[in-house]
RNA sequence: GGAGGGGUACCCAAGCGGCCAAAGGGGCCAGACUGUAAAUCUGGUGGCUCAGCCUUCGCAGGUUCGAAUCCUGCCCCCUCCA
């Protein structure tokens, strides 16, 4: 299969930041039939979110262009723990957690990439079969100054911030990854460069051609400063319910919501030029827009129609959702409380107080003053903690 | 191996015998204002049977009427020297 550079080429260069170097892949095009991608996940986190759905895109293009993707679980890596971008060392995970983490992962990454045409494979596979001897040769290929170049190690160095040996393995390993699996391309995030470009002198080292660099950018979080992540807790999941991912989509800062129609929702030049001045009139319809399209994306039409009901419903009209978790008073009534506490809706008591004491209860839209407030079962009640918490009294 | 510095709540960081459930900042939560945006202002941020009590200042002991603060041992981190 001969590919024509001029068509493939815009399209493998769409939202991507790093091309290294675009030349060799050029090359690459013109003498290979099969194109390996390479994509590393880290199995540590088991809950995709918008930040992995930009890769997982970029790779879903190059897969339609016909290239090969693989998948590399770092089921062995994960033990290590990736340090990339990390001022401290990461915990390293057991043997089971990342088993019965890996298995959740699959069902998010195809709702993006084609099951039948993805390559999965586990670099304990590689890995773990390793000897001491091997892992002397391949860390012979780097040097501890080039390895202190890397951004968190150096900020960490400077700083007395301690980083462990193993620390310095996972590089390496990650890039015994790419010349395990020959590959032609790897695709992340810009965070990895450091990463791939190792796996490049690896490669190298082993007499294979070095894989091309192909980074695509780091997706802001809902609170618009730092990247996309888990352990931030800024994160938009992948399978999150609809109304949930809408409503997380309308908390993000005005700023980024260029940035999403750019990068989820992948609007070509000229539909952006659009959405820059819907933006500039309409923020928040923009905004509205934009979290529709993406549960859109994420579940179905009628999902999002369903979601931005419920949000207006609630956040702009100030109704009650219709789908709330109910509580059975007992006969003899229950303090407020006890009834706060007991259904979940804090995770103390002292907790429930706080809030009461804050007029964040309301008891169908009264604010609730009395800690010592006792409620009888007489008829369905709506309590409300803070601005999304709901529950049925009945 | 030697010398010195350090480990405080989600994070950073003050406190160095009682006035410490522990200053200050960040984050987060809530209230006001809003577009569940930003900015701003206010309050909160261990638990409980809540004007009191219980648990918390690396871990384990000890001194003391009383310890985050003093002593001993242990664990961990950093720096310099070797």
């Amino acid at each position: 299969m001969a590919w024509k550079i001029g068509e493939v080429l815009p399209i493998i260069k769409q939202n991507v930041v790093d091309l290294i170097p675009e030349e060799e892949l050029i090359e690459k095009l013109k003498k290979k039939d099969k194109i390996i991608v390479k994509y590393g996940a880290d199995p540590s986190r088991p809950d995709l979110h918008l930040g992995h759905y930009v890769c997982l895109k970029k790779l879903k293009d190059l897969q339609d262009l016909g290239f090969s993707i693989v998948f590399i679980v770092g089921d062995f890596t994960a033990m290590i723990g990736d340090p990339t971008g990390r001022s401290k060392t990461r915990p390293r995970l057991t043997e089971e957690e990342v088993k019965e983490n890996s298995r959740t992962y699959f069902e998010q990454v195809f709702k993006v990439l084609d099951r039948e045409k993805t390559i999965v494979r586990y670099n304990s596979e590689w890995l773990a079969r390793l000897t001491a001897k091997d892992i002397i040769e391949i860390s012979s290929t780097y040097t501890v100054a080039r390895m202190l170049e890397r951004d968190d190690f150096a900020k960490r160095y400077k700083e007395n911030i301690p980083i462990s040996i193993h620390e310095f393995l996972y590089p390496i390993f990650q890039g015994y990854d790419s010349y395990a699996v020959h590959a032609d391309i790897e695709v992340g995030g810009t965070d990895q460069v450091f990463n791939f470009l190792v796996a490049r002198e690896i490669q190298k080292h082993f007499g294979e051609e070095p894989q091309v660099i192909l980074t695509v950018p780091l997706l802001e979080g809902t609170d618009g400063k730092l990247k996309m992540s888990k352990s931030y807790d800024n994160y938009i999941g992948l399978t999150e319910k609809p109304e949930d991912i809408y409503g997380k989509v309308m908390s993000i800062p005005d700023t980024l919501i260029y940035k999403y129609y750019k990068l989820v929702l992948y609007y070509d030049d000229e539909s952006l030029k659009k959405v820059e001045s819907f933006i500039r009139e309409d923020p928040r319809g923009a905004k509205a827009k934009l979290a529709y399209e993406i549960v859109k994306l994420l579940h179905s039409e009628e999902d999002a129609k369903r979601a931005e009901e419920h949000f207006n419903r609630v956040f702009r009209e100030k109704k009650i959702p219709d789908n709330i978790p109910e509580f059975e008073l007992p006969k003899e009534g229950l303090n407020i409380v006890e009834i706060l506490y007991r259904s979940g809706l804090v995770t103390s008591k002292s907790e429930a107080r706080r809030l009461i004491n804050q007029r964040a209860v309301k008891l169908n839209g009264e604010p609730v003053t009395n800690i010592d407030t006792v409620l009888k079962r007489d008829g369905e009640k709506v309590l409300k903690v803070g601005k999304r918490k709901f529950l049925k009294l009945r």
